[in-house]
DNA sequence: TATTTTTTTCAGTAAATTCCGAAATCACCG
DNA sequence: CGGTGATTTCGGAATTTACTGAAAAAAATA
């Protein structure tokens, strides 16, 4: 592995990270790379950097295409595919939450809504079925919630964020004026 | 195994969600189970119900208390250990996120810490350091809101989430009548 | 169409993880 | 102290995943 000092923790810290977010060394350390890289990068160089074999950084960037996390580009009189990181941070960061959403979080709506379908047979299905109920609409709540966020430009979306807890007293002050509609979904706590 | 159909379905999904999210099939089937269960089991209902061994639902049980997913309990006049996970969703939800940004950002953040004390020494580092700057900052302000939203009381999380993208007008309307101090981090594009 | 360059696929192996059963440990009781 | 039931640890088998090198396929060139 060829690589400033720099580079070189950064690339082997996201290699170690790869296992806990789901994906595996390779993949962490040739993304690790692209994303510091000022320039694109093809594969043989990715290849002479990290000294994974070809095969392997193809599989790779495959894998990094498929989660959308990097961007194709080609240079003139240059038939190699290169890659990059987009510049822009937050895109990056849109497209790793949207990703995961749809891998770790869709299915399982599908799957509780269609449980949902089943009415309860006996009294102990019961209980379970309500749990179910229960769970899907806490994460209807959540997604609807990001659908929201993420239909924010990034410019309104960094204030809302920089704002955190101080939402808080502004929203107090804002009720007065604008009353809410007071529609907040059931959370199963009411009296 | 040896449930009602509804359990079943909702077991096996998590059983096979579970490397997703990264657990595994054993540990995400105990945990369903007991998400189900109106009352704490044992070990040996465990086993019972989903038909591991018996050492593998120790381990199991082990790792979803490292994750502070599951609830200890005794029963009196009985020795043994009964599990189950906590009625409040939203306190599920939350351990949830509080570990998995423990395991999966927080070394993270630590590292880009880290990194950024070595001052670059080539011009080709110099962007490197720029970037995990960058990557850095960002971090911290996602991790920030998330520390004020977290110390929220579950009522006031619920009602800021369902207002979602309404939140946008609102604020307009509200900076009207209480400036905001503009004191927002930067996103690296302001012109 | 043949040739060269680049990328992908694939079979086989290496490595890691999951899982079981047996043994060991622990905790409580008489 | 034993003894009993409950839990954990541990070695190794089975399964899954990661990785390689060689071969195939694809793409551009002549």
């Amino acid at each position: 592995m060829q690589l400033s000092p720099l580079q070189q923790e950064f690339v082997l810290h996201f290699g170690e990270m790869g296992s806990r977010w789901g994906i595996n060394r390779t993949v962490g350390q040739i993304y690790a790379l692209l994303f510091l890289e000022p320039a694109p990068l093809n594969a043989e160089q990715i290849v002479e950097r990290l000294g994974f074999s070809r095969s392997n950084v193809s599989m790779g960037l495959k894998e990094l295409q498929a989660w959308n996390l990097v961007r194709l580009r080609h240079l003139p009189d240059d038939r190699r595919d290169y890659f990059t990181t987009p510049d822009d941070l937050w895109e990056i960061v849109r497209t790793l939450v949207d990703e995961r959403k749809k891998r770790e979080i869709d299915p399982t709506l599908s799957k509780l809504r269609e449980l949902q379908m089943q009415t309860p047979s006996s009294p102990a299905e019961e209980h379970a079925h309500q749990r179910i109920d229960e769970l899907r609409e806490l994460i209807e709540l959540l997604t609807g919630w990001y659908g929201d966020m993420n239909r924010l430009e990034t410019e309104r979306l960094v204030q809302l964020l920089a704002l955190g807890s101080k939402l808080q007293s502004l929203l107090g002050k804002a009720e007065k004026i604008v009353p809410l509609s007071r529609k907040a979904p059931a959370t199963g706590k009411e009296s």
